[in-house]
DNA sequence: GGCCACATTGTTAACGTCAATATTCTCTGC
DNA sequence: GCAGAGAATATTGACGTTAACAATGTGGCC
């Protein structure tokens, strides 16, 4: 049957013209679909391509249009639970809508490291892009670049400059403290997030301004990071403090070092202190007491960052920035202050 | 000047050997590091390169060599410690060695849907491919496949068929159980991970051979999936047992609902039940009380993965596949039996 | 039955790069 | 100062695809 026995190429376009009796046009027609093809046609391509195993070559594609079919994240190198669950989102959506995504980590969000991975994704050729880079300074650094590709930031805070899609973080925060206030408590102290992150702050905002509202001076800010370590540390600050009735925490892992330090000291939660945490963890539902806490849906927030993208690529309507709202969830570390403060 | 006013092309090597002074086949040398480049041209080029902004075009290049520097990672698509904190490690050193990784996220681990994600990535026409699927159906899915590319199996059990880079699971099951008698405790119970992931495999294997080795016949498994939750139930169960006065926990979220779970029933930790848990999650030194547990390097487990990986993309030695020992960290949720059982 | 419109197919020329093959320098040795 | 050997550079031709344009077929209408 005339095969040779040559190295292996992977069929092309022209193979399967072969093999269907038609040009290599009428096959790159059929692949996308253009209109005017006779039926029979297409179904005698359609076949030859099953037959010979054929797929595409992406770099061919891209090379003749200029255009490809890839998206780049930025995103930082972590395992806290809100970026991790909205990358994973992204990359699924971005998958489901026909696109590939590749990621730029960062571990630190300073200018030069984030324009280096900004760089890897334009070497990519990406056609699009979307930041999570929940820091200030990172942010600015895109200001600098020449980007040439959409750009969305996502959960990076909102962005005069470019289409963004965040979740209402002082919203969550206003829900967090209110709920306290409205259980009874005479203020609420507030353990933040690493000042330079776009979330700690804006739940640090939306905290005091709660509070202000309510006609209440805010009580110092207890500064941490995300860790649980120094969740711990500040609950072993504010567990000496008997005026300390209620604690909103700027992410639950935080939330949950300060429960355990509020163990040690023998201080009780919810009865002696509430504590509200943010982003809801798995394990927020498990914890000793089960925390209340603020709950963000990533699934969506990705959902809009990448239809964000789309419509920019497409020159389409709906580019406007989007917010999406958080949700308390209501478990059991929140009460009305003991009797005797 | 003779600015022309173009669509702004992005420069070509074309370009770049106009501006140089030189063929476009001297640029390709420079580029490539290719022999036989007078060091005036080089930097004749190089400058040109720096003014243009040139960057190569990867498709390009991919077309005309048939190959590719990307690597395709097949991952879960969860948000658990483990398989988040490796796919994070593999992609940092996947991009420090120059390449560029894409992901296909597995909802579930069926035999189509992981055949879908190897098909998306050997459509992408990756180099290699990385799988990190820990249940064995997705492991027996790739023996079906056509591969084409190197592939190594990562975290997902021994494969007698591919180079795999695993941790030692059994060890750390053996250090936790062993841990516990050393500690005096009767007998060990388990709360087990899903049975169709090789880990949760591996891990009541290792458990049951320690005690058996120890002389002792293993109480039933409470059977359980990676969830809080299910650590929760089990401990609902175990801590009505008062004979139950040890537990290793598959890993640190069931250990935690467990903790819950005993908390609730009045069963104190470590003074009546001691538990170990597995993964060392960045919570766990904070529970309460501090979680004694398993850790694994997920950073040395990538790098093996990588190495192997790309020992077989160069076609040299170090193919084997690797262990990764883990380590016991010390807590405090262990502590011998009270007195009276 | 001839003509026109349009549906269907084919042909040719890029896209940017690297490999293979020429060509032109630039020495070295005598 | 000329041959010959390399070194250094240039030219040409793929790679697999799409776009632009050219060519053919097909039917309806008068």
């Amino acid at each position: 049957m005339g095969v040779e026995a040559g190295p292996a190429r992977e069929p092309s376009i022209i193979d399967v013209a072969r093999r269907a009796g038609v040009s290599h046009q009428t096959v790159s027609r059929v692949l996308n679909g253009h209109p005017h093809v006779r039926e029979g046609t297409r179904h005698k391509v359609l076949s030859a391509i099953g037959e010979l195993g054929y797929r595409p070559n992406r770099a061919a594609r891209a090379l003749v249009t200029g255009r490809s079919q890839v998206l780049g994240v930025v995103a930082p190198r972590t395992t806290l639970f809100g970026p991790v669950s909205l990358l994973a989102a992204f990359e699924e959506q971005a998958a489901e809508a026909g696109f590939t995504v590749i990621v730029a980590r960062l571990r630190t969000f300073d200018q030069a490291s984030t324009g280096n991975a900004v760089r890897r994704l334009l070497d990519q050729r990406v056609a699009g892009m979307a930041v999570i880079a929940p820091v200030a300074s990172a942010i600015d650094a895109l200001r600098e670049l020449p980007s040439g590709v959409p750009i969305v930031t996502v959960d990076s805070g909102p962005d005069r400059l470019r289409p963004a899609v965040n979740v209402d973080q002082a919203e969550g925060a206003r829900l967090a403290t209110q709920h306290l206030l409205d259980a009874g408590h005479a203020t609420v102290w507030h353990v933040s997030g690493p000042s330079d992150w776009f979330d700690a702050a804006e739940r640090m905002a939306g905290w005091s301004d709660t509070l202000r509202r309510a006609g209440l001076e805010p009580p110092p800010v207890v500064p941490a990071d995300w860790t649980s370590a120094a969740g711990y540390r500040a609950g072993q600050l504010l567990g000496r403090m008997p005026e300390v009735t209620a604690v909103f925490a700027a992410n639950d892992s935080l939330a949950l070092g300060l429960l355990r330090a509020l163990h040690e000291l023998g201080r009780s939660v919810p009865d002696q202190v509430s504590v509200v945490g943010f982003d809801d963890i798995p394990e927020a539902e498990f914890l000793v007491p089960p925390l209340t806490t603020v709950r963000q849906d990533f699934e969506s927030v990705a959902r809009q960052g990448l239809d964000l993208l789309l419509a920019q690529l497409e020159l389409r309507d709906g580019q406007e920035s989007r917010i999406i709202a958080p949700v308390l969830v209501e478990r059991a570390s929140v009460a009305p202050p003991a009797a005797q403060g």
